[in-house]
DNA sequence: GATAGTTTTGTAAGCGCTTACAGTTATTCG
DNA sequence: CGAATAACTGTAAGCGCTTACAAAACTATC
């Protein structure tokens, strides 16, 4: 439907130069061309230089997709994650992509929305794309998909999670476990009303897991997480504020609160600071993900270290090594997660004295399990 | 190099299925395939059943290069951030993100690192990948790169900035009047000695702008920016506390601050708590983007509000108009952005004593031009 | 029931690039 | 200096897809 005329050999506006341009332009033929930029030894200096002149001249760059059609690989990979609007997410596909990009990949990136029909739909589409390698999040993908991903023979890896059903590559570490070290902790410190405020769960094994872990380690204390001690919240500031909102106006609210994450606890610890709940006197708070604000937070927050930029490099490091067939498939590993213990955490207070004779909890009411002396 | 064999009909791992091998299985032509899929109408509805089952059972996807050359577009966008590590980027992206998707368009992204050259070289890249359209942030791109887009015909917009250059699409806001307006404000409030945290304005027009900006309006009211009121740092809360504590350590601290953004002014806030500075009694801070945190922060962040999500998207019509060949070059767009007055904004205290008599400012000595008596 | 008209389908020619293979030129050695 | 060898360059096929054009299969009409 469109021009049927021979390309003019100049300046041509709204169509890209070709090789045969170059070729013309450099009087060669297009296979100079080709061999000039891909395996510049193979042609001599002096046709190699007229070649790039030339190339330089007409701003020349391959067209990728025949380049991926004669190659058969696209020199992109694909990466779905969740959302971006969240620093882990941000800094590990920086991370992913800086490292993408120095092994000359290029990164396709595509969100989920922590749903797994958009999170199928995306990664069909980054496969349309011709997608070398893919980097997912979590494990909670559709076994159709990763069927197909199998099929084909695409490298793919999952990130944030461990261990993958075995044959799957993965970086990651035990969110259960993880955050069973955190309850073990608060309840070191002696904590037993130990709420926690969950990330959705549905659909997404990472924070499905963490609440697994708390459960786990509660149960090994002999105690167990109370239904009106468990609150799901999207990760915002806001629903944050507003789940926390509802624990704490709880009959026997909780002295600890164990988060999904570290929005999460940004949001609790700011909502019990709007409330003039002391942190972490009147309550401790615990997040995950150690982002970079939970440290300059007044208190600081204590929280579990993710090497999240480590995660990711690692996760693309996989991937290139998968690529240029130095590495098998299905290669588990693991990176280092640690409670990072600042200034959001203490020793439950014995008695609720103090703290109700100051601002105190306007939203609270009926018996105290533990000091019913105190009503 | 590879296999020349004819490809087996089923499931030849790591290599995905061709149109080809859905025409044979379905019975067809390959010309009736194509069709099938891309406009389903042109096919009876039999032959169009076989072909779809065809095309599921052998998880057919399209090879997008080879879409791409035959077609002449290749169906995806480049957009080229800073850096991802920066909510106001993130939150655009995901919202420019949204809206290629629904419009069928994959987003291929690239981040510049707030280097003209990584931009250059990563435009490039994309411009390789076959990009149909390209999203830039801001005005300082090198020249040889916006005419290598122009000679290409290739649609593409400024994001975050205005105007631009006749002829350049842009979606944004002039930087330096918005923050103009909030000098114009502090000086309302009384504040005399003002102060500017300003991001690195090396090859960043918009950071570039907010200094102008300050610039402007003191000289509006007489007064000047002195070179040790004006400090610049990277977007890191890090970066951002130091430069506020060497701001607040000179001999005549300001009384209020502007600050790049909202993460310098987060920083900010953040050191002046540390340091046991109340805000906004003895410092005013105002930020600029109204990121979520900000709002929720005590005091609340008095910041310019910026519609991140909906520049991004009207960034994303223009160039799904351009494609479409609904809207013409050169189109610039403002958005609104306002001043939103919250908690970390008040007029100067009047006299020093107060906060000298409180926690104090270790830091500080020499005499104070305004209160002499005080020393 | 044959013919003109209207779908529907198939054939084959590219889209721009790489590369095996053949052909050409430079180099080396007897 | 000529032949054998090595180094380079050109020709052309093919990567997987779309689509103009031709061919075939229906429909409707007389």
């Amino acid at each position: 439907m469109v021009d049927s005329k021979p390309r003019s050999s100049l300046a041509d506006a709204s169509t890209a130069p070709t090789v045969e341009d170059v070729a013309r332009a450099a009087g060669v033929s297009t296979a100079t061309v080709s061999r000039a930029l891909n395996k510049p030894d193979a042609v001599r200096a002096g046709l190699r230089m007229k070649v790039l002149a030339a190339v330089d001249r007409l701003g020349y760059v391959a067209h990728a997709g025949a380049r991926a059609l004669s190659l058969r690989r696209s020199g992109t990979v694909g990466v779905v994650v969740p959302t971006i609007d969240n620093a882990i997410f941000a800094c590990g596909l920086q991370a992913f992509q800086r490292r993408m990009s120095d092994a000359g990949q290029l990164v396709l990136l595509a969100f989920s929305d922590y749903s797994p029909e958009q999170e199928d739909a995306q990664a069909q589409a980054l496969l349309a794309r011709g997608v070398d390698a893919l980097a997912l999040t979590g494990l909670s993908q559709r076994p159709a998909l990763l069927a197909r991903l199998a099929q084909r023979g695409l490298p793919w890896v999952h990130t944030g999670a461990y261990p993958a059903p075995t044959g799957q590559a993965c970086v990651g570490f035990a969110n259960r476990d993880a955050i069973a070290r955190v309850v073990q902790y608060l309840l070191a410190l002696g904590h037993k009303r130990i709420a926690m405020l969950a990330g959705i769960t549905n659909s997404n094994d990472r924070a499905a897991d963490r609440v697994a872990g708390v459960r786990l380690a509660l149960a090994d204390a002999g105690l167990t997480l109370l239904p009106e001690y468990l609150i799901e919240a999207p990760y915002s500031l806001q629903a944050a504020r507003d789940a926390t909102r509802g624990l704490l106006a709880q009959r026997w609210p909780p002295t600890a609160l164990v988060c999904g994450n570290d929005v999460l606890a940004w949001g609790a610890l700011l909502e019990c600071q709007a409330q003039n709940i002391k942190v972490p006197d009147q309550m401790s708070i615990v997040g995950f993900d150690d982002l970079e604000l939970s440290r300059h937070l007044r208190p600081a927050l204590t929280t579990v270290h993710v090497p999240t930029e480590r995660m990711w490099a690692q996760a693309a490091d996989y991937l290139i090594g998968r690529l240029d067939g130095r590495l098998s498939p299905g290669l588990q590993q693991t990176v280092d997660v640690e409670l990072v213990v600042r200034g959001s955490t203490a020793p439950p207070k014995r008695s609720r004295v103090a703290s109700s004779t100051s601002a105190g909890r306007r939203a609270r009411s009926g018996k105290n399990p533990i000091n019913p002396s105190k009503n």
